[in-house]
DNA sequence: CCCGTAGTACGACGAGTACCGTACGACCTG
DNA sequence: CAGGTCGTACGGTACTCGTCGTACTACGGG
């Protein structure tokens, strides 16, 4: 009822990913997802502008075949939603399920990289 | 210039462990170290007691020697201090130097960690 | 001094992972 | 339909990690 929508033929083709259910998602996998700078990098990018983002947009310094394999991780763990948007795949943080799941997880964890990239000077 | 005492011969032996200063802690190591069930469950039992244990204490169920190795993530990534204290080696979160670096972020992390117990009847 | 206890070091092994390249499939546009 | 773009799948490689066992060191007590 929280989720997990039963995919009811998308607006697509006939293409969907799969996702944990809001209750299937796991501290440790999140945590895990979240420990790789490539995939915190997504995740921070991916709050920064609160809105969908396809794959492509991040100017990722890996190849596509890597990418793929980052936003999976990501998916499977819970952290984003994907949806297909014709040949593009759109990223969307699934802030709501996970602040529902782990209140003040998320942005902790955002607050903290925000903090550490302005102290490294990579913000 | 934070931390990093420069060990002047501790009140034991002469055994020290290296720490991180603070500044030198990474939150993709933070992340990392708590991304592991057995690293989580360590730090959870720290800070439900509050004060140093050993680790022995922990009755974890892993021979010695994995232990050792955890702790050592633990600790090479800042998240714990340890101390011997005649053969014992104490152990203590390092909550003041987390909380000053990455406001909110350990606490919100203990928090998911005591929300997902409940959940999964572990708690 | 000898032994027990607490923890370390080192080597090994299986599993997982980050990365790549190439070949392929899905979709839009001309 | 042909071609281009976006992303996937598969196979491979090198590295990391969690785990173990055994041998070892450090400290405290009889």
């Amino acid at each position: 009822m929280t989720t997990a929508a039963p995919a009811p033929v998308p607006a697509s083709g006939g293409r969907d990913l799969p996702h944990p259910a809001t209750g299937e998602i796991r501290l440790e996998s999140v945590l895990h997802a979240l420990s790789d700078p490539m995939r915190l990098r997504i995740v921070r990018e991916l709050a920064a502008e609160g809105d969908e983002l396809s794959c492509s947009q991040f100017g990722l310094p890996v190849t596509k075949s890597t990418t793929t394999h980052h936003f999976r991780v990501l998916r499977e763990a819970g952290v984003i939603r994907q949806v297909y948007r014709g040949t593009a795949k759109m990223n969307g943080l699934r802030k709501d399920d996970l602040d529902d799941l782990f209140p003040g997880l998320l942005d902790g964890v955002l607050a903290a990289a925000d903090r550490q990239a302005l102290r490294l000077g990579d913000g």
